[in-house]
DNA sequence: GAACAATTGGGTAATTCGGGTA
DNA sequence: GTTGTCCGAATTACCCAATTGT
């Protein structure tokens, strides 16, 4: 993390330009110091509180406030009427999309923004692995991923949570466990 | 692609004015923060949510003005080779992007954001029926799709057009025509 | 330290925004 | 539920000299 920032750096993380940024400093909505040629800088500390006054999110695209939202990434009907069941009975309000090949997965990905990515690593035409280190990759560390399989081998489960998993459940599942990880991971939305 | 959105750009994706943008977000339809001087900003994840939600195709969000972008879908390295060179040396700039899997030509759809997506539909683990209706459903008609395949059946043709492919050719690709194609649709932007 | 490209602050005019109301 | 219009305020665009980073 940074210690301070340009305007322009503010200025994209709030979502407006630094001319912007440079009113709120003048009028004494943002605090900054300058350098001695004049710019200003605004201290990480001072950035947070004014994101925190002005219930900006942080990352601008970051944290859905609200109801979790969970894609499950599934082809087998089973299962998916199974944790389809588990999800609509949570003991809080779960918004869930369901995908079951990988087109679909990718781009719902992006189009449903999920918080957290139940995955199936051993969908046909879909490396999990890959999945695991694209969304890495592509959205960083704000999605979580529980990733799930019936072939155990600790082999796997070792290259999965590498690959960028942030947990790892063997089916058949078991209702108790499952439900646990899930609100563990939520938890750390 | 954009972090933020203003009322005005979300108002002209979703076709109504900069007002109804703000009952929306008034009444907890769309969700948004507020610059210190009260203007709204929506982040690109919500929007993508609302629209998703809302069945509202993506029109705008991905536009590119400047040097056209086509992302490839194609697991055969060879023709991919084939094709890589072709939009190396085309006659005017191409930025491209290549997706050899359902998850990632998902993915890619939307933070590549092409304005063309050349796709082989035969690849394992995708119908290449369902991408192209599912691209028609998401990004509108903005987005140009060119279905390629080598088991050619006239059948096949008339289901990948009426699925929302803009044209179609056949493997193996004939340098010629395959240009042709490229240019004529990527005019149609 | 010198050269160079990118970024910054400042000023003003023009645009866009939210809110109220029809 | 959406639009049109009006107003005051917030934000932006544009230009340019100075500063900063490499």
């Amino acid at each position: 993390m940074k210690n301070h920032y340009t305007t322009q750096e503010v200025a994209e993380i709030t979502g407006v330009t630094h001319a912007t940024v440079n009113n709120w400093i003048k009028s004494g909505l943002l605090k900054s110091f300058k350098t001695p040629g004049g710019h200003n800088r605004i201290g990480a500390k001072h950035l947070k509180i004014f994101l925190h006054e002005n219930e900006i999110p942080e990352r601008g695209i970051s944290s859905t406030p609200g109801v979790p939202r969970i894609l499950v990434v599934e082809d087998d009907e089973d299962v998916m009427e199974f944790i389809t069941a588990v999800l609509k009975d949570f003991e809080f309000d779960i918004k869930m999309d369901i995908a079951e090949d990988g087109f679909s997965a990718g781009s719902k990905i992006h189009s449903f923004g999920p918080d957290l990515v139940i995955l199936d690593i051993m969908l046909p035409g879909i490396s999990g692995f890959d999945v695991c280190s694209q969304i890495r990759k592509e959205l960083g560390d704000e999605i979580k991923v529980l990733a799930m399989t019936g072939y155990y081998k600790e082999e796997n489960r070792q290259k999965i949570l590498q690959a960028g998993a942030d947990d790892f459940i063997r089916k058949p599942l078991v209702l108790k466990e499952f439900k646990e990880k899930i609100k563990n991971l939520l938890e750390r939305t």
